[in-house]
DNA sequence: CTGAAAGCGCTAACAA
DNA sequence: TTGTTAGCGCTTTCAG
């Protein structure tokens, strides 16, 4: 920036101006400098912008797989863009050490505020970078033992609206495969699954079922769920990757299934999927307002928001009970 | 930084170089240099770090979609790191002009060199940055008009492979699916498919169909390839989303496919659909390795690498001509 | 409207 | 082994 001051025959504040799009600078000068900017191949150094300024406009976000589909973050890019501010992300691979590596690296970076969906149970590296000031929400879950803003889907009521539907079709045996309890997620949605038959009266032998996501525990919990004395005639999924090992196992069975999670495959089984959806749009913009408002205002309250989901019917859980 | 080494009665650069794990400075003296830092929250600034040391230790990918399944950026990251390196993404949404915001801010952070996913005919706005030293190699398809590394998987030979394969399987009246010939790939890939069929002294009317992905555009294509005097008895798709919109339009039709692209979907299909599969660990891992290299020597020679597609037969493939 | 000087937080080079 | 000084590239006072 000196070079092109040199070059432009003026002071550097004048080509600091120019850079900044400031509007009291004269066209004449205005224009010198530009040419200089082009002639010396200049680009500005945000870092030393940023240092001086003490202004990013730079969000990160940490999430488990970059790479995955992962509507929420989508809408985190998109309300963050219409904010001005830039988004950049890295995957934390449901890794603890590397989630804390990222996290870590973008509040040395001076992010503005993190996007972080949180794995694993000790956030305790997080105290001291909150207690300097780090804007964070968590989007999916909450961060474990802390106190901090997040966002979530209405897991429960996911759960008890699709047990309510397949009832309102007919079905008495109703049975759940769903993700590792060790998952935030899925722990909410087996427990409410749990309080469903309970409030129903029914009984649990047989019925939930979950564990890791392997074709193999699948399909031995289908089995457990469609035998015995009073096999299941409908099933609800834990997310969409059960989902679809599910309807891969279940083959051409009449039976009624209701997925948790809307996915691209939905519309591909046979018949198409009836599934408890979230509202990614909702999660990913109400993220970013409660990250700028938190920016802003970093001793208001803590918010933990829970975003209603929504029952797509598309066939599969209307299948009635025999 | 200057209120620890207060804090602990040390000159700066004793914290400077505990917090860097300096070996060299005294058991003592770091002990009380990190109490200092506890009590304090103190937390080093990435950005000076940078700006003196001129180092960043970062990449940047700008790649059409975050939240799409990507399986080079998840081997880019994963060679990343195996290489020490952090990487930061972002999404470019297939828009020129945010890919140029994208790039153009990556390059104002210094990072140390960027792996993009380019978009659209025009990258002029990356000379003057090439100029200055930045280090970048394109993933997937060429930099338009501009002399960059890039890493692109074999179009051409995938469609051979497929087209021959299903010649072997006893087809002779084949027809293609493909995505829109704007695009690089796709563009590879109906050529390709053309001179397939010339070499084989077959007609084209009715078998090459290129388009924008929609459904109808895609039904008709398919309703064009199976209808008249000689139709099809084999469909080549262009990539995964129009393998998915293919099956669902062909029903139980006993039609060879032969999918470019694996992905999920591949296998929840009836039969399983025999794909071309790109080396995604292979792309991005060398993407990884010219960009180091680039980034070590600015000056090395520009090279392009081709890397092999492999034929995954599953079933849909190996359907018998009538 | 423009210019000179100070300093953001850190590390490189050199001394002690 | 530790301390001192300078300066990375920029913006921000505060004078002109």
């Amino acid at each position: 920036m000196v070079d092109v001051a040199r070059e432009a025959g003026v002071a550097l504040r004048t080509v600091s101006r120019v850079v900044n799009n400031d509007s009291t600078v004269g066209a004449e000068l205005a224009e010198r400098v530009q040419a200089a900017i082009a002639a010396l191949d200049y680009r500005p150094d945000e870092r030393a912008r940023q240092l001086r300024s003490g202004v990013t406009g730079t969000l990160g976000a940490a999430v488990r797989q970059l790479s995955h589909v992962n509507p929420v973050l989508r809408a985190v890019e998109q309300a963050a863009r219409a904010a001005g501010l830039m988004v950049l992300a890295a995957s934390t691979e449901d890794d603890e050490q590397l989630e804390r590596r990222v996290v870590e690296s973008m509040c040395r970076r001076r992010f503005d505020g993190i996007i972080l969906e949180p794995i694993g149970a000790d956030h305790g590296y997080l105290l001291p970078e909150l207690a300097a000031g780090l804007s964070l929400v968590a989007v999916d879950r909450p961060v474990a033992g802390l106190d901090v803003d997040c966002v979530i889907s209405d897991n429960a009521a996911g759960i008890r609206t699709a047990y309510a539907h397949l009832r309102a079709h007919g079905h008495r045996r109703i049975a759940y495969v769903g993700d590792d309890e060790r998952i935030f997620t899925a722990r909410e949605r087996a427990a409410a699954f749990r309080a469903c038959v309970a409030e129903h009266g029914g009984t649990l032998d047989g019925a939930a079922h979950t564990g890791p996501i392997e074709p193999g525990r699948i399909r031995a919990a289908l089995a457990a769920a469609l035998s015995g004395p009073d096999p299941a005639t409908a099933i609800i999924t834990g997310n969409a990757t059960i989902s679809v090992e599910v309807v891969r196992g279940l083959g051409p069975a009449p039976l009624a299934v209701v997925g948790f999670d809307d996915s691209e495959l939905a519309t591909l089984l046979r018949p198409d999927l009836t599934v408890v959806a979230q509202d990614d749009r909702a999660i990913g913009g109400t993220a970013i307002d409660l990250l700028r408002a938190r920016i802003a205002d970093p001793s208001r309250p803590v918010r933990r928001v829970t975003v209603p989901v929504e029952l797509l019917t598309r066939g599969s859980g209307e299948v009635p009970a025999r």
